[in-house]
DNA sequence: ATCGTCCCATGCCTCCAAGGCATGGGGGCC
DNA sequence: GGCCCCCATGCCTTGGAGGCATGGGACGAT
């Protein structure tokens, strides 16, 4: 017996003939209905309808044999959808966290490095400024996150990256003409960088400016870089900010790189230590992936990254 | 999906393996089943089970399709095992009595009349002497029987068989040396007929004892062919009666014919006309078939039987 | 590092049973 | 008596279940 004989005897029962049910039911013609009700009537052992010019009727056997063909298919139709909510519900999430504009560089990198669990996984993206993601990690609102290091919060860190500052300007600023701008320039300019909050990219801002020897005095410190662009448009001052800013700029803002050698923020992935879930652990242990990892489509930033994680294979892929 | 692919899905999740349970469990190679359990996931639309070097293990998904699973296929069996009942307890009865000794003859011709419908029916066999047999006929209890043409009870009859009578002694008689008994030599000898309850006998036996015109007095009665033995065997008595007493006799009592034309005593299939039974209905529709019936294994008696019955194919059977 | 073993997956082939079409039997209706 | 409807049977086609051969990958032993 099959599922295919419930459901047939379930719809001839239900038309009360068997030409009836093949036509409006079933992708089966009569004669091949009619034997396989035969086929099952002969593997019950029992009558389970009797046959007549009008049609079908079924015996007592039959009527028992009814109730429990349907609760049967129902508990297969029962089956599936348990398993195939068993499935959504088993997805663990994996909740990493961006710094906006990072997406583009880093995303297919975390992607590929979870590749596989990918179908066991429901994973949400967040895009936010650093001290928000660490705030999140803090929180357990986020599992990872792409962001500065920041000793200020209880984190582990895994720096895979050093990003150069780069100067944003007006697009109709005189010092547009030039292709690298010395630091000398900011002297007569409004000069913004990192707020208070932005507190890592300040200290090196302010340590740039040190090294330098020149009187630069900071007139604006920002947030974010959203905040950056605003006041470089309504100031027509000069911001330094992380390269990856160039991926954010509105047709009013241009970047230059600075000339000579730019002083780097540190990307780094972060966690809590107090995270225990298993694909963060994963995760962790694919860092060395996650660096060597290239898309071809995508500008990598120049410069030696530190090797992280434990022995994984060193910038191949197979 | 098919009931196949639920005990196939069972079986594996039950062993731990795929090789394991196309070995141990079913009726199908380890390739085979190895395609059968993944298209039940593919019709699913989650994966059931995680595969490794070490078998197999059941994802969340696989665990709960495994319970509905098996209550899908314990309401199969719950489904042909009420049908069965339905169909055993559905069943028509049809209560046949017979008198002792006549069944060995006559069951199996009953049996064959009845032939398609006694999948359907649940036959009752009886075996009472012809008087009681008639009273039961009377009261319902039976719905046939084969017995003596009685008029005494308000019954109908079709007569199917004459039989000769035969005579009863002890077997150390002196009359067991002859091949056939005279009447003759019941006188001077205890003499036994039917009593005044077995009236057809006693008109049979009467009638014989008058038409040979000697004076043969009946010493004793008897209702029935067990007495009948106890007195032959006590009283060292020739007792008369009907043919189909040999198939009853102890060792210590034999039969012998009766010399020249025996009388012969009717059987008849007794009905009531009250009964409303399809299945007596269909089974008297049948009586040419009963009376034309021979098992090869079985001693027909001789003598011409009376065709009863509607247009039914005498004596031939295909 | 290499080899052997175990378990599952895939390629390819066979064959059987589900299914279709033609047709007939039986009953009911006009 | 003829026609229609419904179910059953004969015969043929074909799709899929199943078997066998074989390979990939992981693991353990040497």
């Amino acid at each position: 017996m099959e599922l295919r004989h419930l459901r047939y005897f379930i719809a001839v029962a239900e038309e009360g003939s068997l030409t009836l049910a093949a036509e409006k039911r079933l992708r089966t013609a009569q004669p091949s209905l009619s034997r396989q009700i035969r086929d099952l009537e002969r593997e019950v052992g029992a009558e389970l309808m009797t046959r007549s010019v009008h049609g079908i009727e079924l015996t007592p056997s039959g009527k028992a044999f009814l109730d429990h063909a349907r609760l049967a298919l129902a508990q297969v139709d029962a089956a599936v959808e348990v398993a195939r909510r068993a499935a959504q519900l088993g997805k663990k999430t994996f909740a990493i966290g961006f710094q906006s504009g990072h997406e583009m560089s880093w995303l297919p990198r975390a992607m590929h490095v979870l590749r596989d669990e990918l179908k066991n996984i429901q994973v949400t993206i967040t895009s936010d400024y650093s001290p928000d993601l660490a705030e999140a990690l803090v929180r357990g609102r986020l599992d990872v996150a792409f962001l500065r290091v920041d000793p200020a919060f209880d984190l582990s860190y895994e720096v895979v990256d050093h990003e150069p500052l780069i100067v944003l300007m007006p697009s109709n600023h005189r010092l547009t003409r030039r292709k690298a701008i010395h630091p000398r320039e900011f002297l007569g300019e409004i000069f913004i960088g990192g707020s208070k909050k932005a507190t890592v990219l300040r200290a090196v801002t302010e340590d740039y400016i040190r090294r330098s020897g020149l009187a630069i005095k900071m007139d604006h410190g920002v947030d974010n870089i959203a905040m950056a662009e605003s006041l470089v448009v309504s100031t027509r001052g000069l911001a330094l900010m992380p390269a990856y800013a160039k991926n954010l700029l509105p047709p009013s803002v241009v970047s230059r790189p600075l000339e000579g050698e730019a002083p780097t923020i540190d990307l780094a992935v972060g966690y809590s230590k107090t995270n225990t879930s298993p694909i963060l652990k994963l995760f962790l242990s694919r860092m060395d992936e996650l660096i060597g990892f290239a898309t071809p489509r995508l500008h990598v930033p120049s410069g030696t990254s530190k090797r992280a994680g434990t022995k994984g294979r060193a910038g191949a892929r197979s």
